[in-house]
DNA sequence: CCGTATCCAACTAGATACTG
DNA sequence: CAGTATCTAGTTGGATACGG
């Protein structure tokens, strides 16, 4: 797991022992940005999760997923997971054509970190939400402040 | 940590025990959307990880970022982190005024979830790269073999 | 069934000019 | 210095029609 270049500091006095990433290269962010490029669109996410319970075929996981993701979306959102090594696809060559999506070994240990993400936020979400109240709040009496 | 709705569960024999997210409104994804309509933009990871490591101003932030994030999209970024209550902003009324930026515990917490990602992102940077390129070989045979 | 192609709407982001 | 406003370009995503 050597890091390469990324390393860890506890800044001044904050006391708890927060990470600072930092790296050789801070345009890249020690390759965050990777990641993120991969998952931050609108699907990835949705398919890494429905896959990581097991194979599906085309239609299944489109059904799945169906908050409704479209023919086309599924397919760009699969493609460049397979492209990226996270999704295996295996084609059946009958009538009619079969399709089954899988996730790679690569993928599996991709849900590691979604399950991460997703336990943060859930722990988090009533501070989010409370914090965004506030905000709103100071913003609406600033508005009111400001005109007239 | 009571997760709430987040379950892990081990597929049938594949082995190495990879997480099964599941959730009984799948199609919020536990919330995982949450945190990547956060962090899926352009510049988010980018500001959390230059304020990671302290205090910085508008002008520092801008020029540390500085592979070119423009005053409105990083006015627009400290905005949104500063909302959901991931960063913290403190106007001096001096002049010329003075504006400082530094997360909050709750963006602090980010900054570990952002740490996995990197280090996950730097790991396994070459098999994706490896993916890639045998993915486009193979498209590109494929093309060939289409053609003509 | 699985996918591609086309067209269109919405959003994100950059450049620039201007204000307090 | 910090921020807003406007205008424009690029990208993403949805609907639909069609092809293997």
């Amino acid at each position: 797991m050597s890091a390469g270049h990324t390393a860890i500091t506890t800044p001044g006095g904050t006391g708890a022992g927060e990470p600072v990433i930092s790296c050789e290269t801070p345009q890249d962010e020690c390759g965050v940005r990777d990641v993120l490029d991969r998952l931050g669109d609108k699907w990835s996410v949705y398919v890494v999760v429905e896959l990581a319970s097991g194979v599906l075929r085309f239609k299944e996981l489109q059904r799945r997923i169906h908050g409704g993701i479209s023919q086309r979306m599924l397919t760009l959102t699969v493609r460049r997971l397979e492209r990226d090594g996270l999704v295996k696809r295996t084609v059946h060559p009958t009538i009619p054509p079969q399709v089954e999506y899988e996730l790679t070994e690569l993928g599996h240990s991709l849900t590691h970190l979604v399950k991460s993400l997703a336990d943060w936020s859930i722990a988090h979400r009533p501070d989010i939400a409370a914090a965004r109240e506030a905000y709103d709040e100071r913003a609406a009496q600033a508005e009111a402040g400001t005109a007239g």
